[in-house]
DNA sequence: GACCAATGTGAACGGTCGTTCAGGGGCGGC
DNA sequence: GCCGCCCCTGAACGACCGTTCACATTGGTC
């Protein structure tokens, strides 16, 4: 992610994916996922994305309105997704707290282990993104956190949860982000076949986040 | 930090800091400080961060040679301190692991809430600063990540910790690093005044660190 | 008062950016 | 064969960027 220019593709046409044709706006998609998380939002030029699928900048504008809009779509699909991934696991969990929160915590990580470019993306570049355009992002970000407090919340109503009390009080929501935080910045160093694979990283911070909240023992 | 025009104080002259007349070199490090952490590196310009102060474009290379170093520069004196600080509370905490886990994530916690702007920037906006300069940032991470690999393993040693095995074996600079994503981002979201306080926000991270890394009770 | 070094000004330079647009090729439907 | 539509090209436009430079202005030293 340095401002010099993109590392030219050994190859001569396109970048990656050469197995089948794609259609123009997926292969834009694609080449803006990865340009954006390589370099960043700001200094990733339209001419960059499009010669990366092997188009010219004006064919951006036959599939999106401008690059804002181009990065919008990419983040809210993905975000969108998340969000989806992350209800259907903790609905899948049953009613005990402690599998809702293993089952989300091993979606979330599993996800920014597998999808690391489009996490990256969709985390950090959001701030780019004009104040109208990010409200239903940050909307889902809150959902998903939600989602996260209504665990905590029942699992210590069912007295299998007991959280660190400060100064008598709990503060549920900032433990929500501490556990998120952990989870969403695996997608900035994690590197497969390094150490723990995605199913291991996912067990791990599963069992870190059940002894955090001070999970009963089974 | 949207790409829009840099919010514009009210007054007339400068924007904050108009108790004293503040050296010039200082009062660049402070707008810059500032305009990259609401903004981001990229799209804030030269003018922008000298207009910020009361200056004109030119001025900044009287003291720096390029934007680049600026951000060099601000970047460094941080994480230099960052490391300083980590490593005296450490030391200062005696020889018992558990002390030194909660002494660090202590410190660690409170200047991320307290000197949000700088831990945003020195966060953030590395990855602008080409590979050289990048180096010797990279490598005090490192050195703060392998600060608290050693007291993971000189808690497990003593028998005081017991972190979580995956498949019988144990990935502490996984864990160092879920550790440290989890307080180093705080400085993302964390609003003082609301809920918690900083030395609040310290006893839960150090508390949630101690249970994540299975430290005995005393 | 003359000199100097440090510091600030603002026009100017060369470059790049996002976006637009006139033009062209390919292709299904008639 | 011709039309209309979709998609693409690549030159062009206006704006803005980091940086340089000739030129003030200041304040201290002899």
């Amino acid at each position: 992610m340095t401002k010099r220019k993109p590392a030219k593709s050994g190859g001569s046409t396109s970048m990656a994916s050469e197995r089948e044709p794609l259609p123009s706006i997926e292969a834009i998609r694609a080449a803006a996922f990865q340009q954006f998380a390589e370099r960043g939002y700001p200094v990733v030029t339209v001419r960059d994305i499009m010669k990366a699928c092997g188009l010219t900048q004006g064919a951006l504008y036959n599939h999106f309105k401008s690059k804002d809009e181009l990065l919008h779509d990419i983040i809210t699909s993905t975000q969108a997704e998340l969000e989806r991934q992350c209800l259907q696991a903790v609905s899948e969990a049953g009613a005990d707290p402690s599998a809702q929160l293993a089952a989300f915590v091993r979606t979330y990580v599993m996800r920014h282990c597998r999808l690391r470019v489009e996490a990256l993306v969709a985390n950090r570049e959001i701030g780019w993104l004009d104040q109208e355009r990010v409200s239903d992002i940050r909307r889902s970000r809150r959902a998903i956190r939600d989602i996260l407090v209504g665990i905590l919340t029942s699992g210590i109503e069912k007295g299998v949860f007991d959280p660190p009390k400060i100064d008598g009080k709990r503060d549920l929501k900032a433990m929500a982000m501490a556990l998120l935080d952990q989870c969403t910045h695996i997608s900035m160093w994690y590197i497969p076949g390094r150490q723990l694979d995605e199913a291991q990283m996912a067990t791990l911070y599963a069992e870190m986040a059940l002894r955090s909240v001070g999970a009963t023992e089974k």
